[in-house]
DNA sequence: TATATCCGAAACTGTGTAGTTCCGTATATA
DNA sequence: TATATACGGAACTACACAGTTTCGGATATA
């Protein structure tokens, strides 16, 4: 009889699959709050950034947010690695014949926003990011990498069409601009303009590589 | 009528100098509780440092610190301003005959060591810096500034004695190594070892001066 | 030695925010 | 059209920390 019962048990399904109604969560109110937690990052920093502030600028109710992300930690590390999607495309970079031709023709205005907010983004989770390896390694492949990564590409194809030498140390060079721009924005803060990157390139990436600025360099300013 | 005993009132003494006693305030206490709000600063950043820590690190009473500063805010900047003291002193820097003789002779494990705690701090007060221009001053003269003032020493004697180009940008190129620093220990969380800064000065400082590092540059690493 | 004052410690207050809960409404599915 | 569910909004709890107050003990001065 026992045996019976149990095999009964058994044999009925342990979930019995209910019909589904209603609305489906669909997250797709996640990239307006994204974005929305992006840019009170860069205005308050991570520690004047409350839960309010990003729900009320996504027009969102906190709960919202909650159910989504299980805490501010986690909000902004995911908000900071959705950023790597709108990174630079590698296949998509000038090409004009000369590494000064294909580096100034990353200076657009557009580009020169872009990594405006990304730094002041930085500048908002730098203390964070000494204690959160997760937070540190979102950071690093959304804003840090990319940076470095089209340079990287631009040189070796300098090296390639035999513009620059061969043995040149493209992993310390391609991060002069980075570096650069990250130490002026953040810490003299100084406006990283078209004339200041131009000066940059001229003055000490291309002397670097052996290469002299043509002499209308100014003609590009 | 007046007059006279305007006259009384004027000439007696506002204060009446009365006898002093007990113990005098002498703020013998102002530089440990300083330096231990730079520990708790860079270990913490500014948001996750919290008066009771600095005050337990240095041994203090919290009202202690509350009677010599009016404010957490106060108490940093005080505190950052500070360290300007520490600073490295323009008329004792090395002075080998070549510049990369010069910058060599700057790496000191005493000064590796004290320019990653700077940074630390820095990391620990970017966010802030950005809202409070007084900070933001602050950091400029007791970190920022000094870095690149024995980097401008260096080169305008390179200069004098005709080493390098008159014209050289030194206002720019004094810059590559403070940058590539702080980039190197915030972002890439990389440390900063001797073999880093001798890297970037054979790679990048002194090719985009126009000098070549010696054939056996690598007995210095 | 007497005393005025500072000190460290600890208790206390007020405020701000992370995270939760609840509710009336909107909406996609059946 | 009916309904289950997610939504925005607001109220709520728990807690941490800035800043204040209090107090017994230490200490320099007279």
């Amino acid at each position: 009889m026992e045996l019976v019962a149990m095999t009964q048990l058994d044999v009925t399904p342990v979930t019995d699959a209910p019909v589904k109604l209603g609305r489906k969560r669909d997250h797709s109110r996640d990239p307006e709050i994204m974005d929305a937690a992006l840019d009170v990052l860069a205005e308050t920093g991570y520690d004047g950034m409350t839960i309010d502030m990003v729900a009320a600028r996504a027009k969102a109710g906190k709960a919202t947010v909650y159910r989504r992300w299980s805490s501010k930690a986690d909000l902004v590390i995911d908000a900071v690695a959705c950023m790597k999607k709108g990174a630079n495309d590698l296949d998509n970079l000038p090409d004009t014949g000369t590494l000064r031709g294909d580096l100034i023709g990353m200076i657009k205005p557009h580009a020169i926003h872009d990594n405006g907010r990304k730094l002041q983004i930085m500048a908002g989770v730098a203390a964070m990011v000494a204690r959160s390896p997760e937070l540190a390694d979102a950071v690093n492949d959304a804003i840090v990498e990319p940076r470095a990564a089209v340079n990287r590409v631009l040189m070796r194809r300098a090296i390639d069409r035999g513009e620059i030498p061969a043995d040149a140390d493209i992993e310390t060079l391609s991060l002069i601009g980075p570096s650069m721009t990250a130490y002026r924005t953040l810490v003299q803060r100084k406006p990283v303009d078209r004339e200041f990157l131009i000066s940059m390139i001229d003055t000490i990436l291309l002397p670097a590589l052996g290469l002299r600025p043509p002499a209308d360099a100014a003609a590009d300013a």
